[in-house]
DNA sequence: TCATCCTTTTAAAACGTTTTAACTAATGTG
DNA sequence: CACATTAGTTAAAACGTTTTAAAAGGATGA
């Protein structure tokens, strides 16, 4: 039914070797050969076996890509950059979600092990999940190459390691807020780099650290809503937030709303990664925002050079990419 | 440096067959042999080839799937009950995404058709694509199971498809609209099966069909904005907006609040796909639900099923989700 | 006419598995 | 003891390509 190599070479009177020469566009056959073989393989339909190339050449053409979850527009946006990318060298993208869960990030390394992808992107995990590093660093040295994106690497000439500027995100976060007369700034996330700048950022202008203003919970939505309600019922409350991510800003200001506390006139608010939504939203939020197309497209582009067999220039084993203050309306002066 | 069946075998002082066989839990090697081979495996860190069982097994264990776009929450939440499903039984997903381009769609098709995967499943493309069907069905025809999602299919037999009752789903929504009072009800979208449920509502209810209430545009939030923005320059406008997603709708809120009209004071919209974010807009979206986790999952199962080699009972060769009507706050009676 | 050198073609090996069929050794049976 | 049966092992084929090395054919020149 499906027509093969060997089809077309009976048609064409020729070898499979000859018939395979030619369609790989070999100078060594004969003008009049290399087009009786075109010619029938087109007539045919003739479409090489991907399984059987793979086996020879070692190589499948397809990379993996992993990701927490699909259904978070960052890795969305993030994933969208580099399938633009590699497709330029027709690479496709095996989408691997681990639902933050560290065994599922095993199952999927011994997957790539097994040579069913030529390369690897690792993006991040939340900070509260187990690292795999030292089974990547394998992966890395003796199977394929992979690069990380928004994730810290053991060994920078191996995997080498593509970031944005975080910390410094939430460091002028924090900043903005003092600047609009605000002291009592509380942080929404879980315990990572954007908590250290906004860490720096309050001690540096001399407000102490009050834990009580730090809410630990889910990235997500849900995550954000129950910290609004935590708040909600707080007798004392900051008067505004650094949220590790959108999302978790959504719900922050989603349960203040609810309960009767305007975003920004009661409680300024900023979210971190600018996704989409963010700018669309009411109302539209203050957040800073990360070049997940531009990383996307660089993490797709150094894979694409590693898989090539190509060295990587010192220069580009560790990017880091500035983060930028994105204001709208979700900060307000302080009204005292 | 990558360990191969022959290692394990040599080191176990057995042939390669054996140690296959062993491996694959064959009940024919004897029970010494078999933990000799395993125990060898174990030590080596054995991972069979997955390119090499490929070929031999006329499998790859991944399916593809095709999609218009990532950035676009309907699709990830989609593609995440997919996966959710499919990786029940090892595979694996390669994600297809067209930009809404029947050409890149046609690459894929032809990908498929090279034996890169075992199975594949189409969503839908937008109203104004061209459609592939000839090709796809050549495809499921004489190469791979394929299942359609919120697509429609030419022949129902050989790709059973997934649909949600969107027609429906736009008759409750303008229906709920006339009960709130509003007579003047626009539509925002591309012309399609929902806009066709729109129509039935009106005219059932003896409201003539105005065509300056029906605003084409993308499917995306700017689309809507777009809309939103043509709205604002109308002498009579419209007191209440069906709009064809989630996103469009975000898009004209947007515009009209900008432009001081209050949602839904002023005027009630309702969107469709009930998207994870609409139940956290302000204000909250009224939407029409499309099981979209329920659809993924009967579409990753019934094609686990047809790659399994299992027919499909006729009951399940077209099914239809009933869609509902989900009352949030961005519609209200209307206020004269 | 024969050696030499291209050009073109092809047989065969390779990729790393699975699977079939054949083989060997051991066991059981009349 | 001869024969059939069973258990265990393995050689070899197969999957469908690419690639290498060898062969074949043709032209050139001495």
């Amino acid at each position: 039914m499906v027509i093969t190599l060997k089809d077309v070479a009976d048609q064409a009177g020729v070898s499979i070797a000859t018939a395979s020469l030619a369609l790989n566009n070999s100078s060594k056959v004969k003008a009049e050969t290399f087009r009786r073989v075109h010619q029938i393989a087109q007539k045919l339909n003739y479409i090489p076996n991907a399984r059987a190339q793979a086996l020879v050449k070692r190589a499948t053409k397809t990379i993996g890509l992993i990701i927490p979850e699909m259904v978070n527009p960052f890795f969305a946006e993030l994933t969208q950059a580099i399938k633009d990318t590699v497709i330029k060298e027709s690479y496709n993208i095996i989408l691997c979600c681990t639902d933050y869960k560290s065994e599922e990030e095993v199952k999927y390394i011994n997957m790539f092990k097994s040579g069913q992808v030529d390369g690897a992107i690792f993006s991040c995990m939340g900070d509260l999940m187990q690292k795999n590093d030292e089974m990547v660093l394998d992966l890395a040295k003796n199977y394929i190459p992979v690069v990380y994106v928004e994730r810290d690497s053991p060994n920078h000439q191996i995997i080498p390691i593509i970031k944005s500027d975080l910390k410094d995100g939430a460091y002028q976060a924090t900043k903005y807020l003092i600047e609009l007369g605000h002291r009592e700034i509380g942080f929404v996330g879980q315990s990572s780099e954007r908590m250290e700048g906004y860490r720096q950022c309050i001690t540096q202008h001399q407000i102490a650290l009050n834990q009580q203003f730090i809410f630990y919970n889910y990235i997500t939505i849900e995550g954000g809503i129950a910290v609004g309600k935590k708040l909600l019922k707080l007798v004392q409350r900051p008067t505004a937030l650094v949220c590790l991510n959108d999302e978790m800003a959504i719900g922050v200001i989603q349960a203040l709303t609810h309960g009767g506390i305007q975003v920004p006139q009661d409680i300024s608010i900023i979210g971190t990664d600018n996704i989409k939504i963010s700018n669309f939203y009411n109302p539209p939020l203050t957040t800073i925002n990360v070049p997940k197309i531009k990383m996307g497209k660089k993490a797709g582009n150094i894979l694409l050079k590693l898989m090539a067999g190509q060295k990587l220039p010192v220069s580009e084993h560790y990017l880091l990419y500035p983060t930028e203050l994105i204001i709208r309306q979700s900060t307000a002066l302080l009204s005292r």
